[in-house]
DNA sequence: AATATTTGACCAGG
DNA sequence: CCTGGTCAAATATT
């Protein structure tokens, strides 16, 4: 069904702004302690937050109860496809508002850190000092506008409230997108953010943090995280969907990595997600983020130095739906340990368990 | 030189 | 008249 198709693409939209949320997070806990200054610590939290609120909004779409709560008419940008879920608790006001009122056509508002990495090409058209606000608004188009007549439009403000770190913008898109291009955005350095424009003259520079935190400069850490919230969402919270087949019949498993110390998983003693996942090769992970529309490759992840002790411990696992018993990647206390891309994952995704009821 | 961005002017709605 | 949204010439960048 169509609409189970779209449910399914939003999902993976979802997580892929988790991907990306996870890798910045990851960079910045890589970092050596001495460098994580409350800065740091700030956008760490931020970063962690926003991070909950994918897994949130993911796990309910995963769950068919709620797919009807798919808000439609909404603006078609990859991550404006699953704002619902995000922004409920920055916004409530804001969703509420349109839940009652008329929806206008192609409206959303989204609170976010990154608003200009969307997956789609802007051309800024304007800038406009507004009364009572410390920072300009910003007016972009897409880019087909012309050549295709994409009426799409976003707004960008950012929030006066945001003067500290890190910045927080309200972004309003306008009118859907009709070019039906999104871009892969394959990198975390900024791919397809619009030059200039993006770091405004008020000196909000939210790419300037990025740049802080990207660590190692050739994209492993991206496509680290990527296979492993794949790994994580096949293993154990995503149900059966159509359009993820190509994920469910993997290689067989004994088609190990040739060389797992290459992507060090810190021991490597039972099976990862990360194991799981590097059995899609290349060329089939391509397929896949173009049949599933994920603007997002595929990475691993990198050692990383933190220690788990402090997450609380895992509830039992959610849901056991799957042909991979997710359980064998939860993190394991007292046995052998687990890779860290597991682990990871496996907490980050228990983490936001709470929100989230086993049916 | 081509393309992208900036920014003051213009316009419409309230 | 004020404000927000857009235009388009000037300027900057590649």
């Amino acid at each position: 069904m169509a609409f189970q198709q779209e449910a399914v693409g939003k999902l993976w939209e979802e997580l892929g702004r988790g991907y990306n949320l996870s890798a910045k997070l990851l960079a910045l806990l890589s970092q050596p302690s001495h460098l994580l200054d409350s800065h740091g610590q700030e956008m760490a939290v931020a970063i962690s937050q926003q991070l909950s609120q994918v897994f949130r909004a993911s796990l309910s779409m995963s769950n068919p109860g709620n797919s009807g709560r798919m808000v439609e008419g909404r603006a078609t940008a990859p991550e404006a496809a699953i704002m619902e879920g995000s922004i409920s608790q920055a916004t409530p006001a804001i969703i509420s508002g349109e839940e009652v009122t008329p929806p206008r056509i192609g409206k959303e508002e989204e609170i976010t850190a990154e608003p200009y990495k969307d997956g789609y090409k802007w051309k800024k058209y304007g800038q406009k000092n507004i009364k009572n606000r410390k920072f300009a608004r910003l007016y972009f188009r897409c880019m087909h506008s012309h050549e295709r007549g994409c009426r799409a439009k976003k707004q960008v403000q950012q929030q006066d409230s945001s003067i500290g770190s890190p910045p927080l913008y309200k972004v309003i898109y306008l009118n859907e997108h009709t070019c039906h291009q999104a871009f892969p955005n394959v990198n975390i350095t900024n791919a397809n953010v619009p030059a200039t424009s993006t770091t405004t003259r008020n000196g909000a520079d939210f790419d300037h943090a990025r740049r802080h935190l990207h660590v190692g400069g050739n994209g492993e850490l991206e496509d680290r995280i990527m296979t492993s919230t794949f790994s994580t969402v096949i293993g154990g919270a995503a149900p059966a969907a159509p359009s993820l087949s190509p994920l469910q019949s993997p290689p067989p498993v004994e088609a190990s990595p040739s060389d797992p110390a290459s992507y060090d998983t810190g021991g490597g003693q039972s099976p990862s997600l990360l194991d799981l996942s590097m059995c899609l090769d290349e060329t089939m992970m391509d397929e896949m983020y173009f049949s599933c529309g994920s603007p997002f490759r595929p990475v691993e992840a990198p050692a990383a130095p933190w220690s788990l002790s402090s997450l609380p411990p895992p509830p039992p696992p959610p849901i056991e739906a799957s042909s991979i018993d997710p359980a064998a990647y939860m993190p394991s206390r007292g046995g052998h340990s687990l890779s860290l891309d597991a682990m990871t994952m496996a907490e980050i995704f228990l983490w936001s368990s709470p929100l989230f009821s086993p049916r």
